[in-house]
DNA sequence: GTAACTGCAAAATATTTGCATCCTT
DNA sequence: AAGGATGCAAATATTTTGCAGTTAC
């Protein structure tokens, strides 16, 4: 199973949730806020397993935080390229304003942004909000 | 007085509290999250008042979200061409991961995206992790 | 004077922590 | 068997709502 083996490769034991969210992430074409997975993964699991279980995978770099602007923090799956506390996340987001579907536009790179001086860049974060493809 | 017209222009009562929220905004560099109004304006004002004041700041145009990856929005003013409804935010954020502030780079233009096709670009958020001119 | 704003109380919601039990390895 | 993961209870923290009293215009 997909899942099992991206558990043990990253250090994790196998459990039910783990596997259970992370299926989630998998299956779903888009990101999932805490609020999404409690949903859909029905009540299988405690609230707070899915607060642990997310903060796991943030940690391990298996899935990564998309920035919003209301409160509401929706996660989704990494590339392979990320490990543990180096997290290379150059894909830019897209949220769509229809059926606020969050979206990893994996073949956008962020763009190079010129900071006035002084100024030092690390990490760029790109949040598109527009009509995505099967809205339009 | 600043606050006042600013208030006024926007249809707004001119209260005590307004105006100090308001104030801070004006004094201050950088974006404020709704904790460090709370802290800055002392015990002058109930919590609930700054939710609502911040909420009536952002539907008028006044200030604007900034997008975060950890729950905790950062607010900041708007510039002149913002107006109720209709929120032009061109320029870009910036966050100190030594100081934690959160600076509007008013002077820097968010670039343009190329999307996938089927995808319609609406805003564009852009915030630039790094360290700020009075970090370095 | 009237409409809007504020503070207080309380409800609703979200997040964190401790601990005993259960599951994975 | 041992360490880690989970569920439950409860502590905290955050945000929203209703309402009565106060303030701005």
């Amino acid at each position: 199973m997909q899942t099992d083996s991206l558990l043990k490769r990253n250090g994790l034991s196998v459990t039910e949730s783990r596997k259970k969210i992370l299926q989630l992430f998998l299956e779903g074409s888009g990101a999932l806020a805490h609020g999404d997975i409690e949903k859909k993964a029905g009540e299988k699991f405690d609230r707070v397993t899915v607060y642990r279980t997310l903060q796991t995978f943030v940690d391990k770099g298996i899935i990564h935080t998309i920035p919003s602007a209301d409160n509401s923090i929706r996660y989704a799956l990494c590339k392979d390229e990320c490990s543990e506390g180096h997290h290379h996340d150059h894909h830019i987001h897209f949220e769509c304003s229809i059926c606020h579907t969050t979206y990893c536009l994996d073949d956008v790179v962020t763009p190079q942004i010129n900071l006035p001086k002084g100024y030092v860049a690390g990490h760029v974060e790109v949040v598109v909000e527009g009509v995505c493809k099967n809205c339009k």
